[in-house]
Formats: C-alpha cells, sequence, structure tokens
DNA sequence: CGCCTTCTTGAATTCTGTCAACCCCTGTGG
DNA sequence: CCACAGGGGTTGACAGAATTCAAGAAGGCG
C-alpha cells in the first residue's frame, strides 16, 4: 500500500500547510519504489546528479560533509517523515552527500512524477517549499549551536531538536531511539568522540540525560531544555498564517 | 527608474535560472519602495510577520540570532544583489531577525506582487526557490566552518566566500569592502573579538589577507584557498542542468 | 577637549583535542 | 570451543586552542 509509506510525509506537510483531499490523494498516487539501505551506505554522493527525491520510512539519514583533513562533519538528521534531498528537485547536482547512519528504509520519488503534481497543485509546492524552509531554519539553529554553545550545551540542545522531531519530547520520561555511535554525535556536534564521552558522563550524573546503546532517556524536559537553552519554535510552523494566505 | 534598482536582483536569479525576456520584464516591474536603513537597525525582528521580501542595493545585511545568555551569531551576510527574508513569502513569521551591518540600501517588495507573478510565472518561482536552496547550502557550509575548522581557517574561509559572492575573488589583489567590526566578524565565526584580532594579525602576517576599516586585501587568491581549504561549489549552480529540466 | 568605539596586547584560565591504552562486546574463522 | 580482530565506549595525561579579564592605544566625533 502506497497509503503506509507515505502517510508520515503526507501528514508532515499538513502540520504546516493546509492540503486538500485531492492533493493529498495526488501525493498519495505517487510512483514510488521503497528501498532498503543498509547502515553506512551513501544514498547520495557528493557531484551526483539526482533525479529522485526521498522520504524517509524508517531509520536515520544524514546530511555530510567531509572537509580536506578528512573529518567529518554532520549538517542535518532525517528522522521518519522527513524528506530529505528535496532541493534537488530544483538544484540536481548534490554538494552535500547524503548518508545512511543505520539500517534505514526510503521511498524514492521521480522528479518527473513530484513535478507533474506540483505543477496541477500550486499548493503541494507551497508545502515543499515550507519544507525546505524548514530545514533551512534548522541549519541556522545548527549554526548558533555549533558558534555559541559549550559542549555539554551543544549535545543537550542536538537531543532537545530530535526529541521534538520524533514527537516523543514530553514533560516527564521521554524516551526515544537515537541509533547513532559517540563519534557520529561528534561529528554533528562539531567535537571530538572522547569530549562528546565526557559531557554524557557529565549530563549523565546530573541526571539529566541518558543516551546509551542507540536509545535516549530524558527524565525531566525542562531540566534539558534549561541546560540547552533550547527554544523549538525553529521547528514549528504558524499553520493558521499560512493558511490566511494560501487557503 | 525600477530597472537600476533590480537589475543586479534579475541578475542574480540568471546566474542559475533561465529567464525569458518576459518573465524578466514581469520582475522589474514589481511594484516596489525603495529604503534606506541606518548602520545597526534592525529590518525585521524575530516573530515579526512580514508582509515583504527585500533586494539589498547596497550595504550589508546579515541574519542574526541571539543566544539566552546574549551571545550573538551571524548566520548570513547579504550583499547587494541578495534577497534576504525570501523564506517569508512562504512562512511569514519570522525566526531570525534580520538587521543591517552598515548603512545600507533595500528595495521591499510586498508579497502580494510577487505571488501574482509567481503564480503567471512558475520559472520564476523556480527560480526563487534556487535562491532559497543556494542560501541553504551556505547555511550547510558555515555549519562545516564552524564545527571543524580552525579559528584561522574560520576567518579565511570566510573571506574566500565573501570574495566569491561579491564577485571580486581574482587571482591577484582581490580587494573588496567589507565594512563590519572584528566584533561582528567574531559573531559570524563563532569566536571571541580577541581572537579574531589575533587570527587576522597572523594571516595579515602570513601575507594571506589584510581586513583593515572594512576593507579586505588578498594578494594571492590562492594562498588564502589554501589556508581556508575553500572550495567555492556550493556557491554556484548548474545552470545548464536546470535549463534542462525546467527549459 | 572628553567620550566612545574599535583595535590591540599580555597573562591567566578554561575548554577541547590528541594520544595512547584498556575494557567490553560481538562476530568470525579455525 | 577458542583465538582473534574490530568497533564502540571509557579513562588518564598532556598539549593546544580559544576565552576571559584587564588595560592601554588609536581614531572619530560631539
Amino acid at each position: 500500500m502506497h497509503s503506509q509509506r507515505f502517510h508520515s510525509f503526507v501528514d508532515r506537510l499538513s502540520t504546516h500547510s493546509y492540503l486538500t483531499e485531492e492533493e493529498r490523494q495526488a501525493l498519495l498516487a505517487l510512483p514510488t519504489s521503497r528501498e532498503s539501505i543498509a547502515s553506512q551506505a551513501t544514498i547520495v554522493a557528493p557531484e551526483e546528479v539526482g533525479q529522485s527525491c526521498y522520504v524517509v520510512v524508517k531509520g536515520l539519514l544524514a546530511r555530510i560533509s567531509h572537509t580536506r583533513e578528512g573529518s567529518r562533519q554532520i549538517l542535518s538528521f532525517y528522522v521518519a517523515g522527513d524528506m530529505p534531498h528535496l532541493q534537488s528537485l530544483m538544484h540536481p547536482r548534490a554538494i552535500f552527500g547524503l548518508f545512511a547512519l543505520c539500517e534505514s528504509e526510503i521511498v524514492r520519488i521521480p522528479h518527473t512524477a513530484l513535478r507533474e503534481v506540483i505543477k496541477a497543485y500550486p499548493r503541494v509546492s507551497d508545502a515543499l517549499s515550507r519544507e525546505l524552509g524548514r530545514e533551512s531554519n534548522i541549519a541556522f539553529e545548527w549554526i548558533v549551536n555549533l558558534g555559541r554553545r559549550t559542549a555539554i550545551e551543544r549535545i543537550a540542545h542536538l537531543f532537545c531538536e530530535m526529541a521534538v522531531k520524533t514527537g516523543t519530547a514530553q514533560e516527564r520520561d521521554t524516551r526515544f531511539t537515537f541509533p547513532i555511535t559517540q563519534t557520529m554525535l561528534a561529528d554533528a556536534a562539531g567535537l571530538s568522540a572522547v569530549h562528546v564521552n565526557r559531557s554524557l558522563q557529565a549530563l549523565r550524573k546530573e541526571k539529566v540525560l541518558r543516551f546509551e546503546q542507540g536509545y535516549v532517556e530524558i527524565p525531566n524536559w525542562q531540566a534539558l531544555v534549561d541546560v540547552a537553552g533550547f527554544d523549538g519554535s525553529y521547528l514549528e510552523s504558524e499553520r493558521s498564517l499560512h493558511f490566511a494566505n494560501s487557503g
């Protein structure tokens, strides 16, 4: 069933954009292929010219960049419901690579088909633009994170973001899987693996955050938010405002 | 004359997107108002709901964020020809503020008028999306910069980017105005002002870069590129590929 | 002239990275 | 069944990078 593959993604778009039933059906009817991706596999290499966008069904993907010296920097995470590589629709040649951090499942959507839907339903185009805008805001917030926060704050902030993105954030006992190693976390936080290890220990000691074997436990959400200086407004969209403009 | 105000911006779009003469005229005919902005003025405050996009005609704008502790982080620079706040078209409520780093001139384009043009000319919409994609790629590269480069590399990289963005980069004696203080440069590079000062001295000593009173001199472009580990491909668009898809 | 901002400098401190070693667990092949 | 290799996590000692604090110099501007 296509609908199973796609509900997560149509739901995602619906969080910030109004879609008619017809538009939803058009999206759900897109010709797609489901693919299983091995852990540590490259889905899109830098410089590669792509013909498709993707939807994450299961697992965790990341956009990645490498410096000349060979050190790695993760630029963004993609969880179930996210649409990585959406920008390839307008800019087929990839600048940064797309990578699977664990065994994942994705749905591939050919550009040609998506372009047809966009042409027929301009509101779908708007919804995709908002999705890109959200990704852009997240990138900006990462700049703040890397530029102006300490190691512990950075890590705490990253976990706050992931809790909100996975929709698991709640006042008490937030739990979710985040299947990455400390080394990968270091590549996301712009830190060394050793220092990430020590920072995680400090957070554990303070009973603010546990991260073990790809599983996160946040006993007290507010405490983590306070450590991180987290304000999640950059992850949300003002749905009502868009409705006024596009509905 | 509208054309004078807008040529920079239509030219910018043309660097990555094909526009027919009719589409160019439609853009040039947009109703706009030109505004002078004082140095250090806030153009768009966070949380503000905007009704317009902008084009930078002269000067230098920046997107800015503040952390809880009050430290500042610059998220992006906008030079003449850039369109800051383009994302407000789809997401009117601003997440991050827009700020004038020096006395500047901008052109304001009402969303309503721009939406009309987009509706009539889908290719214009594509061009604007590419412009947003470029901004997004720059943000990703900044994440790499802040996460994985040393102070000197970061600063060198920033200057490389600005030289390319202003179109002044050349093999010998690149010169351009970059009207910011060392403190602002620190806010962009995620460093302290003191350390920026020392890093600039080091770059000056090595005869790689001079930055004095808002004026930049790069005697040897390749030398700066080598220090920075700069690869400017994230600033370019593969025009030919887009033509194949949209033209 | 005095005031303000920017730039500069030195010294001490804090933060983070590097290096090297070890532990634990898992999977593999003999 | 065991030996082994490999990856991930942990630890300690040390080195290096960047910040902070404090003060002074240089210039613009009322």
